[in-house]
DNA sequence: CGACCGATCGTCT
DNA sequence: GACGATCGGTCGA
């Protein structure tokens, strides 16, 4: 396993790292307790003048504040009132990039996701969507502004190499108040995965 | 299968 | 005071 590093998330060409994140494995190590799974969908969020974007209109609060930062960090937010999402921050400081992973296969730890669920839930089901990945993994709102390079957050390869024909390609999810930016195909998944949210569109 | 609905609360207007 | 980058359950075709 070869951890990511600095200058993986800092290149400015957060479409192209959104792909390569396809297939990398995300891994949390809290309290002593090791999850990770591998990642399966993402969407980019291409800052100030994204509509769907935090950032958008160059929009900062103390909210989206670690948007700002350099890459190689998480950016983590409470979305309606009950979950956690979870995204990667890239490109420069001052650039407010972000890739939010939406799906991951089990790997590691999977006694630990069910334990953090709180409620029986299917294997499949366990990391399927933004909401229960981060819940899974034990990721919420104190991980805003961590580093992606830390000994119990980070994301690395274990050499497994995708093929160009295995990624798909969508507009994004839930986000119709963006007007036309709704139809940017910004989301990226890998075909055929029983955890892929929502709905594939080949 | 698709449409709809309630939960729940920090954030911003 | 309104609104989500969601989720899971329910209902009807």
């Amino acid at each position: 396993m070869q951890r990511l590093s600095t200058f993986f998330y800092t290149r400015p060409a957060t479409l192209r790292i959104a792909q390569e994140l396809l297939g990398k494995v995300l891994v949390t190590r809290f309290d002593g307790k090791e999850t990770a799974g591998r990642i399966l969908e993402v969407e980019a969020y291409l800052g100030t003048r994204d509509r769907a974007c935090h950032a958008y209109g160059a929009r900062r609060t103390p909210r989206n504040n670690s948007m700002y930062a350099t890459g190689g960090i998480a950016y983590v937010y409470r979305c309606y009132g009950i979950h956690h999402l979870f995204n990667v921050v890239t490109n420069g400081p001052g650039i407010p990039h972000a890739i939010l992973i939406r799906a991951l296969e089990p790997l590691r730890g999977q006694e630990i996701m069910q334990h953090r669920m709180g409620r029986p839930v299917p294997a499949a089901r366990l990391t399927r969507g933004p909401g229960n990945l981060a819940r899974a993994l034990g990721l919420d709102r104190s991980h805003d502004g961590r580093s992606l390079c830390s000994r119990d957050l980070f994301i690395a390869s274990d050499g497994i190499v995708l093929s160009p024909g295995r990624i798909g390609r969508s507009p994004r999810i839930g986000v119709d108040y963006a007007g036309s930016d709704a139809l940017l195909p910004y989301r990226f998944y890998i075909k055929g995965h029983p955890s892929i949210s929502g709905r594939p569109v080949h």
